[in-house]
DNA sequence: TGTACATCAGTGAACGCGCGTTCACTGATGTAC
DNA sequence: TGTACATCAGTGAACGCGCGTTCACTGATGTAC
């Protein structure tokens, strides 16, 4: 009886899996704002009323797409974080990686990190995976701050902390000194990822720069270099 | 006759500014995806076909809201940049003007910065505004040049050259040695700070900062270092 | 194993909405002589 | 100064579109005895 009751609610899970797939490539092709029920449905030769059995709204499928694209940004940015590499250099890849995924999913990007969708108020269940690279940041920092090749920059960010009690947790409590503005230094590297990006992906690096993939590398070299992580350009 | 002539120009003037006004408003309240020329027509108390007596399309009225929005971000960024503070002091002065615009326009920032609207093409009016704010971030970078407070950083941003002819000719020919990229640090500053505020108006400094405001100079702070900008935090 | 019943996926019609854009029109404002 | 004409702002009805969501329904799949 429960493998006969898994196979309905297998069919199930197929499903809800195919409508998200079908749902993802209409957000990549036509973007957020694009995104219809009625549109899915008829890929799908179903019903539009048909998907109410799987999502109870579009904003739920929304949220849906929205949290597996943190969690695909996410997962990348692991994938790249190689510990065998020294920290700078774990830095870029994860930078480049994330990039990477960034102009082969260019609405997912706009989805996450873009304007927010107009009416649409991201739910609790976005939260956590959203920090996803967030953590990853943090632990390239830690952990050149451990090794010991994370510079004193000349000026230590002043105090007091900038981050919120919610960020010392994520990263296991506070740091300890000469390292205490690790957390606020390792947001600074995010946001200046999340920035570049964007800004090459929102058009506003159009004939700007020679080369879009080395002008993101001195980007982030800067921001690397006012950070005190030591980044070797090739 | 030419009297009378400009007086019924006037009365068009008059309402072709006032349709941009109402349409600001709306674009404020709701974004620019809501934005219909229907319902401002509506608040008008006219026939939503009598726009088309001003506004060929939608988009053109878009495209006029995007133009005011780079104009007025660009004046923001110029009064801010007192030619009496130092290098980098102005630095911090025009990134502090720009994001207090964004966060008392955050629909019209959005509209320039945020991810595109879906379905329309940015059409070529749209350039020479965009680049209003490069243009006061390069002075000051070449500024900083000149009287000699811009650091040659440690380690200088790599050849060959990363910004393009247009930018080239848009700051009046390419900058001499030993300060060969400044320009290419003048982006960067742009880029640092067009993420920064976006990444706070987009929501993702959500619950992360004791204190924006405090959190923003230290972004800023970060990059001017990297890019060998003395900017002292108060 | 067979039968009566419950669950649940999917249908198709309908409701009510708002949108951009077009078009033939009225009536006021301005122009030429 | 007065008259015939041209220009142009604004109207209101209409076209055609697509959307999210609801609802009573059919029929297949699974369950209990």
């Amino acid at each position: 009886m429960t493998a006969v009751q898994t196979a309905r609610q297998r069919a199930r899970r197929e499903l809800e899996h195919v409508i998200k797939a079908t749902a993802g490539r209409h957000l990549a092709e036509s973007g957020a704002a694009a995104l219809s029920l009625r549109a899915v449905a008829r890929e799908m030769g179903m019903a539009s009323s048909a998907l109410y059995r799987y999502y109870p709204s579009r904003d739920a499928l929304l949220t849906a797409l929205i949290v597996d694209a943190y969690d695909a940004i996410g997962e990348t940015a692991e994938e790249a974080a190689d510990p065998a590499l020294a920290a700078g250099a774990r830095w870029l890849a994860v930078c480049r990686s994330v990039r990477g995924w960034a102009l082969v999913h260019p609405h997912e990007w706009a989805l996450v990190y873009g304007s927010p969708v107009p009416g649409y108020a991201a739910p609790a269940d976005t939260v956590e995976p959203a920090t996803r690279l967030s953590r990853v940041m943090a632990a390239v920092v830690l952990g050149a701050a451990e090794d010991g090749t994370l510079g004193v920059p000349a000026r230590p960010l002043p105090g007091p902390r900038l981050v919120t009690d919610v960020v010392l947790e994520m990263a296991g409590g506070p740091p300890a000194p000469p390292y205490d503005d690790v957390l606020e230094r390792s947001v600074v590297l995010l946001v200046a990822l999340v920035g570049a990006v964007s800004y090459e992906l929102f058009g506003h690096s159009y004939s700007a720069f020679t080369d879009d993939a080395a002008w993101f590398d001195v980007a982030m070299a800067v921001a690397a270099e006012g950070v005190g992580l030591d980044l070797p350009l090739g």
